[in-house]
DNA sequence: CGCCAAATTGATGTACATCAATTGGGGTGG
DNA sequence: CCACCCCAATTGATGTACATCAATTTGGCG
């Protein structure tokens, strides 16, 4: 949808699917830094009118798009979309902190479990789909998420199923067993 | 000043000092979310009328407190204010994301580099002190912000100043040595 | 001068990364 | 409909960066 460092030509409010964004380093190592679905407004904030991230779809992706230019005059004079944007940003950085703890303190299989909480917990506050989950996450993207390599993030599923904790199902989904015990495992 | 949980007593405005905001889980593990310093609003944003961090003063701090109650309203009624709050929130989360960047996907001393180059921005950029650089963080406090252990970070600047990129002046100041060359290690 | 907390440095352990091989599932063409 | 392919996922073997445990050393301050 958008590369970090690239001239802002819109923000995108999503109406449907969910997509990454993430930031690089020269050498490739990637870090998403957030998933987006329904109601988040994408691209945004940006820098010196260019994108602070890179935004990639994960499923089909509607979105409503906003001409980045007008768009800081059109707040001055909106108080109502001031406010909505101060929503917008202190939601995304409720969550951005939350995975900097994650990150920061978490073992791998607690940062598994937590992975599988939030998603749990944003996927059906926005009701996009229910039990069995469907991550729409690859497991490399997953371990770009959580600082994590692939074979480790699989290593954690294992372990997780091991413990009857989750199930997995077909080559995308998991089914919580145990929902409590994935919270306590999660630190939330 | 606040303790994660609590319910809100108000926001402050930071006039003069430094603060660290951050959350600690049940079993002590912690996680230092952002440094504060002049003109940053600490507190903010809440969550449910209850802090969503713990703030700790590192000097001597001056701030100006708002009432909590008052100020939903208040930004509703008042665009500059919203507008303000926005650039306010923007930037912590531009930091916040910025360090899950470098907690997620870089090695110990990269973090402890890429840590000295934004304390330096951040302290010049509010003309807090200038060189040498006073820290006013413990090692501790440091390894908490990298989720890092207080040894790890110990060795990371002795193996800076070996490689005369810093040098350690008395126990809580560092001097630059090579500005370039410490950039690129901070991979910014 | 001597105390105490913080920092440094060393020795060892371990969780995760890395390298490598195998398996499995979904889609396409025969 | 089955065989085949391909990419993702799993699993195993080994390496390594950082954590942990432990002992000095340093520096600020009464």
């Amino acid at each position: 949808m958008y590369r970090a460092g690239e001239p802002v030509r819109g923000f995108y409010k999503i109406i449907k699917g969910i997509v990454a964004e993430s930031r690089t380093l020269d050498d490739g190592r990637r870090q998403i830094i957030g998933i987006r679905t329904v109601g988040d407004l994408c691209g945004y904030p940006a820098h010196k009118g260019r994108y602070l991230f890179s935004g990639e779809p994960l499923t089909a992706v509607e979105a409503c798009a906003f001409d980045g230019h007008r768009f800081g005059a059109f707040m001055s004079s909106h108080v109502d979309l001031a406010c909505a944007l101060v929503e917008d940003i202190s939601d995304k950085l409720k969550r951005a902190t939350e995975n900097m703890m994650v990150i920061g303190q978490l073992r791998s299989t607690e940062r598994v479990a937590h992975f599988l909480v939030e998603i749990s917990e944003l996927y059906t506050s926005r009701h996009i789909d229910t039990q069995p989950l469907t991550l729409h996450l690859t497991r490399h993207e997953i371990a770009d998420y959580l600082g994590l390599t692939l074979e480790t993030v699989s290593r954690s599923f294992s372990k997780l199923r091991d413990m009857r904790v989750i199930a997995l199902v077909g080559g995308d989904a998991v089914a919580i067993l145990d929902e409590h015990r994935l919270s306590t495992l999660a630190n939330v």
